[in-house]
DNA sequence: AGCATCCGTTTCACTTGCGAAACGGATAAT
DNA sequence: ATTATCCGTTTCGCAAGTGAAACGGATGCT
């Protein structure tokens, strides 16, 4: 269960995980990238452009260009739509649960190490 | 204090907050950026910029550019250190402690949503 | 059938970020 | 007093993201 997290520690945490993911230089994707794929792994499907543009408040092209990059990582994959043909429905990979899980376990992680040596500001 | 956040719930309170930045379109910061400006604030200082390189694994010319970027936002402000004048430290600004704050309470607002509303997958 | 509407993508011109290398100014070393 | 070294910044060429508008294809309407 979550914790009522006050704010200096989620700012900490917030900052550790981000710092390491820099560093990494993993992915290297762009916060509209993470929120978009973060958007379809955790929320309930189908998931379509438009639907995710409007979710998202960004442009439909936006979307386009984010599903290429993340296509092109195997992070996520199109289908168009059987029912409706103009639409496409963003699916998920094998690749990119395992890429949550990892970026998942690195929070917790994150949040661990901030346990122990409290933060110094 | 902190939790054991388990990793699944920890992504969750990650999409959260993510999506809800990316929706106000709030200075549209980089990562890069973000973890810059978390560094200073929640850091012992002083920062300069090659430290902040060095710890962040990126080049000189990045730190100076999201420097450039964080100062015209007025969340961050240079100032050569008197001791060795070819250095630059970073400091912090009221702006920016604002700006950091009210990043913490839209974190975990996130969180607080999360316990009375569960994801769903 | 024909026309209007809704999709996602592509084009366009623009902005922004990137690393490597070169640069000027400040300090250290001889 | 030179010379060498270290600092942050500025170029440079390049890669990638942005929204608006136009586009082709699919569906809905009459």
């Amino acid at each position: 269960m979550s914790v009522q997290l006050e704010p200096v520690e989620a700012l900490d945490l917030w900052r550790r995980t981000i710092v390491e993911g820099v560093r990494r230089e993993s992915p290297d994707l762009t916060t509209r990238q993470m929120a978009l794929l973060l958007m379809v792994y955790l929320t309930p499907g189908p998931h379509t452009v438009r639907g995710l543009a409007a979710h998202l408040k960004v442009s439909k092209p936006a979307i386009t260009r984010a599903l290429d990059k993340l296509g092109q990582l195997d992070l996520v994959r199109r289908k168009v739509d059987p029912q409706d043909r103009r639409s496409v429905l963003v699916q998920r990979t094998v690749h990119g649960s395992v890429f949550l899980r990892e970026y998942g376990d690195m929070i917790t992680a994150a949040a661990a190490s901030a346990e122990v040596a409290p933060r110094a500001a």
